[in-house]
DNA sequence: CGCGTCATTGATGTGCATCAAGTGGTGTGG
DNA sequence: CCACACCACTTGATGCACATCAATGACGCG
C-alpha cells in the first residue's frame, strides 16, 4: 500500500521539534510492530502497556457485550491512534483486529508520560489526540442517534472518502477493507440492510460499486442524505 | 442539593498530592462558577479556553446537527468534567446546559497543563480521565448499536443509578433532571416512545415511576433488558 | 388562576429486522 | 489446473418495533 510510511514521524515533525528532540521521541516510543491480516493488535481485557499508532493497513476495533456479542466501535486508518481507551484502567477495554496486513508503531505509554512532562509540546499532542478521538465518538452518537440507514451509510461512506483524502488519497474512490457485517455492526443495522442501502444508491446513480470497491458519483447528493431529515 | 461540595478537591486529594502541592492546584485550575438552570456553560464553537469539573446539579452536552437539529451526547453529574472535547480544536464542539442550577470548577486549560508537567499524578489522572470519557463514548455507541428501545431506557436507568451511587446516593432511587425529550435524544427515541416504555416497566413492575421521580423494583430484570437480546 | 411546557395515551404507517434462498468470488487440495 | 467448499454478498417475502400524527391530561411557574 502507498501509505506514507513515515506516518508517525510525521505527525511529531509536524509540532516543531527540534532534530534532536525528534531522535528522542523516536528512540523512546517509536517501536515498530507488523500485524497480519486477521490478527488481533490486543485483546480486550488484555493488560494495558502500549498505545498504538497505526503506520499502514486498516483496523477495526470491536467492544464485546456482556452476552458474547461483539460490536464495531471503529474503524482506523493509518495515522490513527489505537488503545487510548485503556489508559483509564489500565487494561484495554476493546480489542483491534487488522482488516489487512498492516504496521504500527507500538509506543509505551510509561515513555509517553515521560516525553509529555519533557516536551510540552508533546503533551499537547497527545491532550489533542484524546481530545479529537472523544471528538470522533461523539459524531458517531449523533450519527446512530439521528440518522436512519440510508443517511448512516451515506455518513459512513464519506467520512472514510474524507480520512482517507487527508492522507493523500482519492476522495471519490475506495476499497472497503471490512465486510459488510462489520460496517453493519458499526452502523447499528443487519448486513442485509446495509447491502440493500448500497444496492439502491448505485440504483439511483449515487455511487458505483462493485464488490468492494467503492466511487462516489454524486457527492453532495450523498452529503444529503448523511444530515438528518431536512424538515 | 447534598452533593459533596468538595468535588473535585477530593478527586485531587485522592492521587496522593501533598499539601502544598494540593494547595498549588486549587489556587491554578479551581475557578469556582455557579450556573443556573437553563443556562449554557458553554456554547458550541465557542473558543475554548476552560475545562470544568461539575460541583453539584448536573449538565447535558447537546451537539448541533448541521441541520439546526441538536441532539444530546451526555448527561453529566457532580465529578464529572466537561469540555474535553474543545482541546482538539482549541473550540468548544458541543454545549452544555446546566439542567438545574449548578456550580462548577472552571479550570485554565493552560493551567492544566503546566501543573501536568510539573505533577506527574496530575498528568496521569488527565490522561485517565480524558480515557474514561472516551470509554464512556464506547459504551453509548454499542448501547445505540445493539439494543432496542426497551434495553437502552434500562441502560440508560443503571447507568445514572450507578453512577449517582458511586456519588453516595442510592442505587435504587433517582429524581431524573432533563426531559423525556432530552431521553429519547440521547438515546435514538423518540419522547412517546419513552413515554411508553417507561410505562411498560412500571406496568411489568420492573420500576416504580411518578413523574420524574423513578424507583428501581426489580434491578435483576433492568440488567438483563439492558443486555443485547439474549438468545 | 391561567397559560405554557411536559407528559401520557391511542391509531396508523413504515423502515428495518428477520427468515430464507440463491449467487459469486476465493482459496485449497486433489 | 480444475473442482469443491466456504464465505461474503445479494435479493425476496413477511412481520414487528418504533416513528408519526393527534388529542388530552398534569404540572409548575409567573
Amino acid at each position: 500500500m502507498p501509505f506514507p510510511r513515515c506516518i508517525p514521524t510525521e505527525l511529531f515533525g509536524s509540532i516543531g521539534l527540534t532534530e534532536p528532540q525528534l531522535e528522542r521521541v523516536q528512540k523512546l516510543i517509536f517501536v515498530p510492530r507488523a500485524v497480519k491480516k486477521g490478527d488481533h493488535l490486543f485483546r480486550e481485557g488484555q493488560s494495558f502497556r502500549d498505545i498504538f499508532a497505526v503506520r499502514s493497513g486498516s483496523f477495526k476495533s470491536d467492544l464485546a457485550t456482556d452476552n458474547g456479542r461483539e460490536q464495531v466501535i471503529g474503524f482506523h486508518l493509518p495515522g490513527d491512534f489505537l488503545g487510548l481507551q485503556g489508559i483509564a484502567a489500565q487494561s484495554h477495554a476493546c480489542e483491534a483486529v487488522a482488516l489487512e496486513d498492516a504496521e504500527v508503531c507500538a509506543m509505551p505509554f510509561e515513555h509517553v508520560e515521560a516525553l509529555s512532562r519533557e516536551l510540552p509540546r508533546v503533551q499537547r499532542l497527545f491532550y489533542k489526540l484524546m481530545s479529537a478521538e472523544i471528538l470522533r465518538e461523539s459524531h458517531a452518537i449523533v450519527m446512530l442517534g439521528s440518522l436512519r440507514a440510508e443517511g448512516r451509510v451515506a455518513a459512513f461512506l464519506l467520512d472514510l472518502l474524507d480520512r482517507l483524502k487527508a492522507r493523500g488519497f482519492s476522495e471519490n474512490e475506495m476499497v472497503l477493507r471490512m465486510t459488510r457485517e462489520d460496517i453493519g455492526s458499526y452502523l447499528g443495522l443487519k448486513l442485509e440492510t446495509v447491502s440493500r442501502v448500497l444496492a439502491k444508491l448505485a440504483a439511483n446513480g449515487l455511487i458505483r460499486i462493485d464488490n468492494r470497491h467503492v466511487s462516489v458519483q454524486r457527492r453532495d447528493a450523498l452529503a444529503a442524505l448523511a444530515k438528518p431529515q431536512s424538515i
